[in-house]
DNA sequence: TTTATAGTTAAGGTCAACCTAATCTTAAAA
DNA sequence: TTTTAAGATTAGGTTGACCTTAACTATAAA
């Protein structure tokens, strides 16, 4: 496990050679706000992990190991970011300072699942870097709207999705919560409200509601 | 700002001290893994931070300051946990270690965002605590459970649950549709029952089974 | 080929933790 | 009331992960 710091080395050197190959010593260190110095001996530290490529007066790059890790973290920083805007409505700025300090906090598999639970938005630009990041991870599925499903079907909810940012907060804080198992309990008529069970808890739902609630059913027991 | 262990100290103080009112040196030292000696010293600068109470031999007690700050803490843990416990499906160990670092990471203002967007659930018993912890903040969740709703505040209900498949059934069958438009006319007492009404019908609902009912109070025109 | 600029090393500092060993307090047993 | 064991504290020291300044060195453009 690499450190809070290193780890922002790392997040910083991605930033910095995506577009160029390498990053310079002086300029990482204006944009770290630390000396020259510090930068050439934490790069040391990072060839020697073997996390950078550095070759004396030459620059820095990361190596795919190093690339894959600060990907990563940037995941992480942008899942973060993300939620902290889109769900809990805090500023940006803001949100892009707690999601510096909480991305090293948070573990891989918590991010990935993050990720699944906001359905798609990590695919999508990000406000805080120049180059767009890739969503975790996807698969083939049989995904059905809730109110197309018929009782006693199950599944897996795969996303929720709305026009209104409210509805699909609103589902989300009702514990509609992507990955998580759903089965139609009891149809109460055609266009009727749906009763379904998530573990213990069994909700009634509206007939609309349900609607933006897209479930995997090829899912039952697929684990992310 | 205090740092991760400083606040970590600060945590376990308040752990041991919920009961008894002050906590020794070594059962501290054990309950952290450290040497009792490092417990001495820390307490000393949390003392002149003016976190804790410290009298030499006499064992350690959070000061009102310290502990405003580590319950702060301990309910981010909570909200932490429960999240991804219940929206991430994390395992419980792996949350309650990931809430462990998460914890001095998130700012006060999204834990209690947080907390709204869950809706109540930090109200109740935590798994990791032996003690339930409260709520960060009573704050404005537009979706409330009907029972704490006030006399002649009305709203529409938006979805119905329980651990009890009857219970929603029963719920369902009495009228309690997820959509409808509902208000309280009359509150017999503080725990007894609620006269609501919906549409032409009045109806006297049981304290409990209203808690079952959450109602958008924000929503009393708006359509799904 | 010179020389400014950028980069590196050396030497040393700070800070927050931690530890062990020695010493001191307290409270309870003798 | 004295003794003493358990518990708490201090002193002194270590470590790791940073950081800095100052002096030195490489590079590449004039």
């Amino acid at each position: 496990m690499t450190t809070g710091n290193r780890e922002d080395y790392l997040i910083n050197i991605l930033r910095l050679t995506e577009g160029e190959g390498v990053a310079k010593t002086t300029e990482l260190a204006t944009y770290m706000n630390v000396s020259p110095a510090s930068v050439s001996e934490m790069i040391k530290v990072l060839a020697k992990e073997g996390l950078v490529n550095y070759e004396k007066y030459k620059g820095v790059s990361l190596t795919e190991e190093g690339l894959t890790y600060a990907r990563q973290l940037r995941k992480k920083h942008h899942v973060l970011e993300r939620f902290l805007t889109d769900y809990l409505n805090i500023d940006h700025k803001t949100a892009h300072e707690e999601a510096c300090r909480m991305e090293h906090a948070i573990s891989d598999e918590s991010a990935i699942k993050m990720c699944h639970m906001m359905g798609t938005p990590v695919d999508s630009d990000c406000q805080s870097c120049k180059k767009p990041c890739k969503a975790v991870s996807e698969g083939v599925t049989r995904i059905t709207p809730l109110n197309k499903l018929a009782q006693s079907e199950s599944g897996r909810i795969s996303h929720i999705t709305s026009d209104d940012t409210e509805v699909v907060k609103r589902l989300i804080s009702m514990g509609f919560v992507p990955g998580r198992e759903i089965s139609i309990e009891t149809i109460l008529s055609d266009g009727g409200p749906r009763i379904v069970r998530m573990g213990n808890a069994t909700m009634a739902l509206d007939y609309h509601l349900a609607s933006h609630i897209f479930v995997d059913t090829a899912a039952e027991s697929e684990q992310f």
